[in-house]
DNA sequence: GTCTTTTTTTAGTTACCGATACATAAGCAT
DNA sequence: ATGCTTATGTATCGGTAACTAAAAAAAGAC
């Protein structure tokens, strides 16, 4: 049961203006002023509801992940390690030079560096671009029992290098590589593949 | 001639204090206070000197280039262009894990998104990434010339390739990966090599 | 020694950052 | 209606950002 007055603003159209402010400026490009008139509410209402401007990028963080990371277990759900992994790059190329919204992987673009008070938020997104490497480390493993990548094969290492190409992939659409670039680039990387 | 008071301080050393702080907090995670008191001078001399951050950064570049950036031409400059690509991989994968540095290349982590009053500084760093690309290409040109390359290989697509290879590490490296596991990744990408 | 030029130090400026105090508004329970 | 609770709008808070005005200090020129 609802108790006080009712929340005026919905919380999920909120997350994803605040999403975009943030995937275009970064953590710390991104001020609160920007963030509160793109979401259409005033700061209390802003600290009420999230926290902080922490708590604020991490149900946007949440957010950008169900929306947009949805193709990575969508590729990995493919019959062959191959095939999961030729889709993975290629949607990586496409999704990330998408118009409609910034270039580059909001893991990535979002924070690299910064002052000591965002080191958290540093971490946290160097944690989650991990936790992508492992998905992908977890289905070549698999791959390997079933027979279907060869027994010298190692995924750890092949999941690695996958998960730097994709890393490089969204510096490069941050700084306008084209889509056709970027596919050329996972194309290329593909030939890595143990036959 | 020297007219009026001597500066106190030296300019180079100066800059060499300012490139890590620019280096572990990006552009704009670098405050001016941190700037001039690792530089050891006040902000009025700050300015004197290099005009405001942006031409102090810029500066700082420079150098960054100049010390670290030589290894790319010592390694392009290698009799082949396998070899060329293998030692480039290779010394990025050791470099940007070298302890007594922040780990991961300045001109990716120093600035990928941020506000609009450091969009200059964005595209500076784009372009001098473009114009590493650029080298790249140059010398697979030469080798395809040369016969070093076979006539189907596309120097242009292998340079962008490598590069973003190259981008990919600095973001691992920046998020803690060792040199043993990007090397690891440099020998993977190696296998992209066209026969 | 004094003038001129440039750098240094001290002490600020304005502007914006993330975050809040406070009073008011809008729902429910009784 | 009257509380009770929660959200909202207005107007800020203290802190720090990049940057600078003004005067003192250190050199050469004459």
């Amino acid at each position: 049961m609802a108790m006080g007055r009712p929340r005026a603003f919905d919380v999920d159209e909120a997350l994803d203006k605040a999403l975009t402010v943030f995937w275009r400026k970064g953590y710390e490009g991104a001020s609160l002023s920007e963030l509160t008139s793109a979401m259409g509410i005033n700061p209390p209402s802003l600290y009420a509801a999230f926290g902080n401007k922490e708590g604020l990028f991490r149900r946007a963080l949440d957010r950008y992940e169900a929306q947009q990371g949805c193709y990575i277990e969508e590729a990995l759900a493919a019959p062959t390690a191959r095939e999961a992994v030729e889709r993975l790059l290629c949607q990586s190329a496409s999704r990330q030079c998408d118009e409609g919204h910034p270039h580059g992987c909001l893991l990535v673009t979002a924070g690299l560096s910064g002052g000591e008070e965002s080191s958290a938020i540093r971490e946290e997104l160097a944690e989650r671009r991990k936790a992508g490497e492992i998905d992908i480390r977890k289905r070549l493993e698999r791959a390997k029992k079933e027979g279907d990548l060869p027994k010298q094969a190692n995924p750890a290492a092949l999941a690695r290098y996958i998960s730097t190409v994709m890393r490089g992939m969204s510096v490069q659409a941050a700084s306008g590589a084209t889509a056709k670039e970027l596919k050329q680039v996972a194309e290329m990387a593909m030939k890595v593949w143990p036959e």
